[in-house]
RNA sequence: GGCCCCUUCGUCUAGCGGUUAGGACGCGGCCCUUUCACGGCUGAAACACGGGUUCGAUUCCCGUAGGGGUCACCA
């Protein structure tokens, strides 16, 4: 079991005052964390949130944590847990410490419900759930806004039954107000009487979210807790919780960091629609580079003056949460596509020709490491790339797409013809000898290199668009050239098909 | 509906009282060129609206409109 209170955590880090890349002293070293719920895969919102949590960490030299949210327990499964762990591993967005699992730590967050009662902080009521939704009903045929009211609130323990099913809730405050002053979103105030009496306890004797996470960041020594926007009215009934908690264990709010969500092309919330897909998607449907979504994720919500192409270095350098966006901001394929192909052309070439390899059946990789110079500079993700390469390990008689084989005309062949036959007589099959010969050969024949480049691309590759088509001809090796080019030509005069 | 948040080119954003409102993606044109890309140059394209405050508002304040989030014994 894997569990840290602050005290230990802060003795352990060694001390209390760090200083901030700003030069401000913060008071004790940065922890924040990442707690999906493993109801489905790493969706790009939180990958984009685990983003942000790890560059805060960094940048402040803290410490990363990772939190799976499994009390639901319906709901959790074992592949969506693992499917978190592999895009997060894929991002190099993995914890600092082992993740904790929260249902593991049900006892405690019960031990803490127990604590406020006993401190008046939180109740038992026995309201049963159809008592509740009469209330509800009541309030809205009343056109007011629901505000429950348990009669259990102030009720006499020695009135309370002894066998009848109860949760426990919060003794919310009802007067004043609350105030956060977030990362993100500046000085958000509340007043109390918008907080209900929510539930800590289910009658079944497990804990709500509500109260496993405030539990959880406390004993994790989380410092900092940055995530969707969508959690701002939650967190005035997470400090509830804490604030009551303070005279009992100690506890410290923690400053809050609420990052606006991501929305899909139309504005509406991101779905499955419009690109709302596993990150394991991004990387095995899409073609997409690890360093492209980190960047994309990155300038998503997030700026630095015009920085567009950012490192990861950079990125700890620069992150911080007070240039952090308060609008929510579309997701644009095009964009990530964009990045992607910026950094397909940077990627190594052997580690490229690994990715297309398990793309393309029986492909040689020393033949797509040598080909991946002048494949990648012209395809934005690695299907495109696999795509590209694929004329490499074509077998003969190619398959021409339509525009290819409208290009080889009875003069086009004619062409090939000559070509093969001038080729032939190249014993050194170069780039720059196969150039030098092609581009003389145009000029004595009068016409545009151009004229005969095309149909032999078409014959070399089967389609219109490829490398360069020396660079092909090399590749392809002299023989496989020369045959693919027989193939084509009407009169391939000695020439073995 | 109550509460909370948001609003600069189509999209991501820079701007933090005085700018020809900048960059990037996408789109158009030109150049490069054996195709396609890359690259370079270039064009169109934005401060939601209405009031204030101010000598002066994209920038500060208040409304309006629009958008989003949240209102469970889900997380």
């Amino acid at each position: 079991m894997w569990a840290l209170d602050r005290k230990d955590r802060t003795m352990a880090s060694g001390s209390v005052a760090a200083p901030t890349q700003d030069g401000v002293k913060s008071p004790r070293p940065v922890v924040t964390r990442f707690a999906p719920s493993p109801t489905g895969y790493l969706h790009i919102g939180g990958a984009r949130t685990a983003l942000f949590n790890w560059l805060y960490a960094r940048h402040h030299d803290g410490t990363y944590l990772l939190r799976i949210e499994d009390t639901d327990r319906a709901r959790s499964t074992e592949p969506a847990i693992d499917a978190i762990f592999d895009g997060l591993r894929w991002l190099s967005l993995e914890g600092d410490e082992p993740a904790t699992f929260q249902f593991a730590r049900s006892d405690r967050h019960a031990e803490v419900a127990h604590k406020l009662i006993a401190a008046g902080q939180a109740y038992r009521c026995y309201m049963t759930q159809d008592e509740l939704a009469a209330h509800r009903a009541k309030a809205q045929e009343e056109r007011r806004p629901f505000r429950l009211n348990s009669p259990w609130r102030d009720a006499d323990a020695a009135d309370q039954p002894t066998d009848a099913p109860y949760v426990i809730r919060i003794k919310a405050p009802r007067d004043g107000e609350t105030v956060i002053d977030d990362l993100v979103q500046g000085s958000v105030t509340v007043r109390n009487e918008e907080i209900d009496d929510f539930v800590l306890l289910r009658s079944d004797g497990t804990p709500t979210y509500m109260l496993a996470v405030v539990v959880d960041d406390q004993d994790m020594g989380v410092t900092h807790v940055i995530r969707g926007d969508d959690h701002l009215n939650n967190a005035f009934r997470q400090l509830a919780i804490i604030d009551a908690m303070s005279s009992i264990e100690g506890w410290e709010r923690p400053t809050y960091g609420h990052v606006p969500l991501i929305h899909g092309s139309d504005g509406a919330k991101l779905s499955k629609r419009h690109g709302a897909l596993g990150v394991d998607s991004y990387r095995d449907d899409l073609g997409i580079l690890p360093e492209a979504l980190f960047n994309y994720l990155l300038r998503l919500g997030w700026g630095h003056g015009d920085d567009e192409i950012i490192s990861r270095d950079q990125a700890v350098a620069w992150f911080d949460m007070a240039d952090v966006g308060k609008s929510p901001s579309r997701f644009d394929l095009a964009k990530l596509q964009n990045l992607n192909g910026h950094y397909l052309r940077e990627a190594n070439d052997a580690r490229l020709a690994e990715l297309v390899a398990s793309r393309l059946e029986g492909a040689d990789r020393a033949l797509l490491t040598q080909a991946m110079p002048v494949l990648k500079v012209r395809a934005k993700d690695v299907n495109e790339l696999a795509e590209s390469a694929a004329f490499l390990f074509s077998q003969r008689p190619l398959e021409l797409t339509e525009k290819a084989a409208a290009l080889l005309t009875d003069e086009a062949r004619d062409c090939l013809a000559a070509i093969h036959t001038r080729l032939s007589d190249e014993a050194d099959w170069s780039a720059e000898l196969l150039e030098a010969a092609l581009k003389a050969m145009a000029e004595e024949l009068g016409l545009g290199l151009g004229k005969l480049a095309q149909p032999l691309r078409a014959a070399l590759t089967g389609r219109t668009t490829s490398p360069g088509i020396f660079d092909v001809l090399v590749l392809l090796g002299r023989d496989e050239s020369l045959a693919r080019i027989a193939a084509q030509a009407t009169a391939p005069a000695g020439s073995q098909v």
